[in-house]
DNA sequence: CGCAGTTTTTATTCTGGATGAGAAACCGAG
DNA sequence: CTCGGTTTCTCATCCAGAATAAAAACTGCG
């Protein structure tokens, strides 16, 4: 509890291993992701994993916690700097950009964490269906907040909007590619398909 | 080109390879799909699929090609009975419908294809490219035809915010659950979404 | 030097795709 | 109904690649 996150060589080879199979794990899959190429990406002989690790599934359980806390926290995090009193459809618009940010420049984590867990084997899954429902919880929270501005249209089943929506969101690490779009225009894109999609007609 | 429709047994037999590889692909993904879980769904010895099929990448290849297929031609079905000179829009909120139709409930294969082209090797990749394209195109069509219209939210880039539909829709299959919601009420949402959120402000 | 912590080397085991020899099922001709 | 050939599939097994274990070697600090 008390200095496991002093910055020393041990931990940052550590943490090298992690983001190495974040990264694989993004591209791969879940049984894709083979320990050659974790330690390949992360420079590493591979089973020098084991010595951080006691087994691959352990190693990709941590890839995805971290994965699902920072697109918990980034999300969070830019709601909290948002000036008080904002309308909840903007505050909606704030979680959105951050999420895609988080996804698509900023955490490889996060992506695969959002794309992979549906292929994780059940204890795995079930391991972070926790984290999961927290960070589901922000966003319900947020078209609660929009309902109850009266901006939401009412033909909509919350629920299954904001399904629809994060899906949307998600996808779009499938097919964006830094090379050929700009993200703020994917940003800007995704903001205004929420907020006149799910807007009050 | 003769007959290699006709429904023998052994016909049948290779179908039920090729559905179950698409059962198994939909859940496991590209590189966790096993011959043996596809034989145990298929109800056949694991062996006994090289008489069909070379590889499984071969087998594979084809139940993607087939899911492709498939995609494409319920929405261009579908499309093609609605009444004519029914406005864009409206013809836009036709293959939203078929397109989740097909994706939750028709078949395996085409949520199979759609949701893990992007995890195939690049050579596999290749082969459904145009296939990709083609029903890409499809969508392009309904896209320019509801901006043409007018009816298209001039700010928004048609590009974009169709992979962002797109996206909302191909997710879907990560997370609706027969069992807890109605098809008809995702339908219903997607469509309102997609109507609204296009619409010109 | 000497030792704790770290990493590499070497060896072992396990998993899963693939193959080949032939058995069983099927089928049409006599 | 039976025989020969063809189609379909099974069984045993192989093999490569990958995960893991064990042991050896390195590294820097006291």
């Amino acid at each position: 509890m008390t200095e496991t996150v002093r910055d020393t060589k041990s931990a940052r080879t550590r943490r090298r291993v992690v983001d190495a199979a974040a990264h694989v794990l993004l591209r791969r899959g879940y049984a894709g992701t083979r320990l050659s190429d974790v330690a390949e990406v992360a420079q590493v002989q591979a089973p020098a994993i084991y010595y951080y690790f006691s087994s691959r599934d352990e190693l990709i359980d941590e890839a995805v916690a971290v994965g699902l806390d920072r697109a918990q926290s980034l999300v969070t995090e830019a709601l909290a700097q948002a000036p008080a009193g904002l309308p909840a459809i903007d505050r909606l618009a704030i979680a959105v950009a951050a999420h895609l940010r988080t996804l698509l420049t900023h955490s490889d984590h996060a992506a695969a964490a959002v794309r992979t867990v549906p292929q994780l084997p059940e204890a795995m899954r079930e391991r972070h269906r926790q984290a999961q429902r927290d960070y589901l919880a922000v966003w319900r929270g947020l078209v609660a907040e929009v309902r109850d501005d009266g901006d939401l249209d009412p033909a909509l089943d919350p629920g299954t909007a904001l399904m629809v929506v994060l899906g949307a969101l998600n996808w779009t690490a499938e097919w964006w590619d830094p090379a050929r779009g700009s993200l703020e225009g994917v940003i800007d894109a995704a903001q205004r398909l929420v907020r006149d999609g799910l807007a009050a007609s």
